[in-house]
RNA sequence: GCCGAUGUGGCGAAAUUGGUAGACGCACCAGACUCAAAAUCUGGCGUGGUUCACCCCACGUGCCGGUUCGACUCCGGCCAUCGGCACCA
């Protein structure tokens, strides 16, 4: 029996444990229907839930729910990112142990999730600081660096000094540390990289393929990959017989007008080509340039400084000599860190010749074209520039790289922005990067047997200065794999979005402990059918997991090209116009409202409001709202319970206008919900027409005498259905109380007839000159001829009518009608 | 500077292929129920004009222009907000 009221509290408690004891919702590896993998953004577990998780994993089960009710076999997992550095801070000031902490916080955070009412399938939960995790990480690890892709080098990285650690580019966020917020400095270390950049193409060119993928998240990647084609040109030094400066540069149709070049501070012959009367100064600016910051260094505010010199350099296309610079506005690291100078041409040369009055000539002209101003308009015709006069800019670029690679002094190249990936880290907390450092060897892979290399226990977490994994007086001794030497174990741990680039393929076998998973249960479950999560990962994991499923691809671990076919970044909780967060106490704890609402109205209210891809606003007021119709929906059910039938007859062509009317709803009813689920996941317009299909209800009942109860108890158990993949809870309750056998959440979704799914009267819009005059209620699927005779006919139109010619009449049918006269 | 997204009542928003702009909700107002309140149910709710009122009329989807019988929707040109990239040669 249901209670007369909705007690929330209750009913949640009672399914929470009859699912926890089930585990109802397992993936099955061997079902003959069609898989769903449904995956959610996984959660670091860093204390509770917030609203944010609570968005993102209502989404995802609603979407997992749908398409289970659609007869798919779907996969619906969740997991722990549980590596990084919150649980080393803890460790480092409470003196908790990283692992108890991080462990305490899943063991919480999995209740609230539990209690969200989350059709997870928790048989292959996968925590990543878990040696049966991280063993296969490390493996991975090795597979990379067996076929080329992880290698060390020394090379001058982001490091930060709050963290104590180096940070890969993606991690610098304007200058700053993506964790801390505090400045970025470069350091000159020998790191571990990951070989991003030989998949710098093929990264660029797969978006194309992922339709599924919002434009948003892939103009960020292709900005960050940041392609570029043009060609390198090599200039002669005038002073140094058999010295080159190969340049690159975009604008090879400019190359007359160059009057001076510019190498980056950094730049690798710099003291070569220093004459000693100028080589003071030089080492003064280089000096300087070391010094400035990241942020200040590359900010476009700065005035451009640099000195000469005291070479020169001959262009092999006019035979001119000119002066080479050191400048810092010359990048080391893109291109070949020198640069051609056209001042004419290019804003930076522009601002960096008048500081310093070096000569400017223009080669390129067109009718935008001011004089005494820097030109940088593409599409303009060349001057100035020998055989190449009156070509338009665009077409004499390629022909003056053709004509450099003719004469041997240049090439086309393509250029890419986007760095190799650094992986390690100088911190605890983290999986061990499996390689020992072997005095006869060098560098050695841990044999496989080995695996996993475990994080040690016997640490000193508040040392200063050093990765506490340092303080350990038993890791660093080893084996040498190779000739059974004494060796010494790596330090640094991996970045933990190692950890987290693959395991959405570890859900698909999560309790192998004889393989990282099986290739054919890779290959069966993937790619992720749907992937819900934050924006702040477009570059970072989801750019780092599309790399590492090619990387896997080639390393012959699976069989496809991009790990997520849809990809759907949800907004931002906010409260009061802004994010919720714990410095402006804006949050709300879903604790809280379990308590005080129950979580199918947290459910509910959290996809109401906003379409889930923009920003969600929060409101008191909207959570009682949906609180008040979860009750409304409930009551009708509870005051009906001994009327509903589930088995529940009647013949369609005998119902009264009244009955075949609500038959009609809630066919109506189905094909919108069911359209606006497919169509984008549009919750928010979903839950509209719950209200609307209740509010019919409603009016329906509203004469108790005239009630067919078979009728009443379709549309009910519709509505029950329906509303079921979002109040999971109170859906089951009432489901179970009226005497369903089975769950309602392993019932089939409903079906709608086409015929019935449409109104039998429509309102008929006439308009005369494209303004409405009149609105009639004529019977549906009327012909066009006689549409136009009603509205033709109809009173209020006569009057516009009268005493005109009736030019043309445009018929849309079932909607209106429109009568052009003049 | 380049690229992407967004712009509709007091607020969140809706609107297949161009075809009733504002569904649904929040807030607000009124009525019913009640001794009263809460809860619940019913109705109203873009702006301006006109009217005792019903009606009716004009305007209205960031701005300007265009295509069309008809434009939130298509085209051209702007503006604003948010986000990404950026001394990348």
């Amino acid at each position: 029996m249901l209670e007369k009221e909705y007690y929330p509290q209750q009913i949640e408690k009672k399914w929470f444990d009859i699912w926890e004891k089930s585990n109802p919702y397992r993936a099955d590896d061997n079902s003959s229907k069609p898989k769903y993998y449904a995956l959610s953004m996984f959660p670091y577990p860093s204390g509770k839930l917030h609203m944010g998780h609570v968005r993102n994993y209502t989404i995802t089960d609603v979407v997992a729910r749908f398409k289970k009710a659609q007869g798919y076999n779907v996969l619906h997992p969740m997991g722990w990112d549980s590596f990084g550095l919150p649980a080393e801070n803890a460790a480092i000031q409470h003196g908790a142990n990283p692992e108890t902490w991080t462990l305490d916080n899943i063991a919480y955070m999995k209740k609230q999730l539990k209690m969200l009412g989350l059709s997870v399938d928790w048989d292959r939960e996968v925590t990543t600081c878990l040696p049966d995790y991280y063993k296969w990480t490390q493996w991975l690890f090795i597979q990379l660096y067996k076929k080329g892709l992880a290698y060390k080098k020394t090379a001058p990285v982001n490091w930060c000094d709050k963290c104590h650690t180096v940070l890969a580019n993606e991690q610098v966020i304007d200058g700053k540390c993506w964790r801390c917020d505090s400045e970025v400095t470069k350091k000159n270390l020998s790191q571990w990289f990951l070989k991003i950049t030989d998949y710098s193409e093929e990264l660029l060119k797969d978006l194309d393929l992922l339709t599924g993928w919002g434009d948003n998240v892939k103009t960020m990647q292709s900005n960050w990959i940041g392609k570029s084609e043009g060609a390198i040109l090599k200039f002669k030094v005038k002073e140094i017989e058999g010295l080159e400066i190969p340049v690159y540069t975009t604008r090879a149709d400019t190359v007359y007008g160059i009057t001076y070049l510019v190498v980056a501070p950094e730049y690798k012959d710099i003291e070569k080509l220093t004459t000693p009367e100028n080589m003071q100064k030089v080492q003064e600016y280089r000096e300087n340039a070391k010094k400035l910051s990241e942020i200040e260094r590359l900010s476009t505010e700065r005035i451009k400084t640099g000195v000469p010199l005291g070479t020169h350099f001959i262009n092999p296309f006019t035979g001119r000599v000119c002066p080479i610079w050191v400048a810092d506005y010359a990048l080391v690291d893109y291109g070949t860190g020198a640069v051609m100078a056209v001042p004419y041409h290019d804003d930076r040369d522009f601002d960096f010749a008048k500081k310093y009055n070096l000569p400017m000539i223009q080669v390129i002209t067109g009718d935008d074209f001011v004089d005494g101003k820097c030109y940088t308009n593409k599409q303009g015709k060349l001057i100035n520039s020998a055989q190449f006069d009156g070509m338009r800019a665009d077409e004499a670029r390629e022909k003056i790289t053709k004509f450099a690679i003719e004469k041997g002094f240049g090439e086309f190249k393509t250029q890419y922005r986007l760095r190799d990936w650094l992986v390690s880290r100088q911190r605890y907390w983290g999986a061990p990067i499996p390689v020992v450092y072997c005095p006869k060897c060098g560098a050695v892979p841990v044999d496989e047997k080995d695996l996993p290399v475990l994080l040690p226990k016997d640490v000193d977490f508040k040392v200063q200065g050093k990765s506490p994994i340092e303080t350990s007086p038993t890791f660093k001794k080893a084996i040498c794999p190779v000739c059974g030497g004494l060796a010494e174990r790596e330090t640094d741990t991996m970045d933990t979005f190692v950890c987290s680039s693959w395991y959405y393929m570890r859900y698909s076998d999560a309790k192998n402990d004889k393989k990282c998973f099986d290739k054919d249960l890779v290959n069966k479950w993937l790619p992720v059918d749907q992937y819900i999560g934050g924006i702040e990962h477009a570059i970072l994991h989801l750019l780092y997991s599309r790399f590492i499923t090619k990387a896997l691809r080639d390393c012959g671990l699976l069989d496809f090209d991009e790990p997520f076919k849809n990809l759907l970044t949800q907004g931002m909780v906010l409260k009061d116009g802004s994010k919720m967060s714990k410095s402006k106490g804006n949050t709300v704890d879903p604790d809280d409202i379990y308590k005080n609402f129950g979580a199918d109205t947290a459910r509910l209210f959290i996809l109401s409001d906003s379409p889930p891809a923009r920003d969600f606003d929060w409101t008191d007021a909207g959570v009682e709202g949906c609180y008040k119709f979860i009750c409304r929906v409930y009551r009708l059910f509870s005051k009906y319970q001994n009327q509903i039938k589930l088995d529940y007859n009647f013949d369609f062509s005998k119902l009264s206008k009244k009955d075949s009317d609500l038959v009609r709803e809630t066919h109506i009813a189905i094909k919108k919900i069911t359209n606006d689920i497919e169509n984008e996941f549009q919750f928010n317009t979903v839950i509209s027409r719950y209200r609307e299909f209740t509010n019919s209800i409603y009016d329906y009942i509203a004469n108790e005498s005239e009630i067919n109860y078979d009728v009443l108890s379709f549309a009910l158990l519709t509505l029950l259905k329906l509303i079921s993949p979002v109040c999971v809870f109170m859906a089951e309750e009432i489901y179970s109380s009226l005497g369903g056998a089975d769950s309602i959440h392993n019932i089939s979704w409903c079906k709608y007839d086409d015929n019935l799914a449409k109104t039998a009267n429509i309102t008929l819009i006439v308009q005369v000159n494209g303004k409405i005059k009149d609105k009639l209620e004529v019977e549906a699927d009327l012909s066009d001829d006689k549409l136009k005779e009603l509205a033709t006919s109809a009173p209020k139109t006569a009057e516009f009518i009268q005493g005109k010619t009736i030019v043309k009449t445009i018929v849309v049918p079932n909607k209106l009608v429109n009568i052009v006269v003049k």
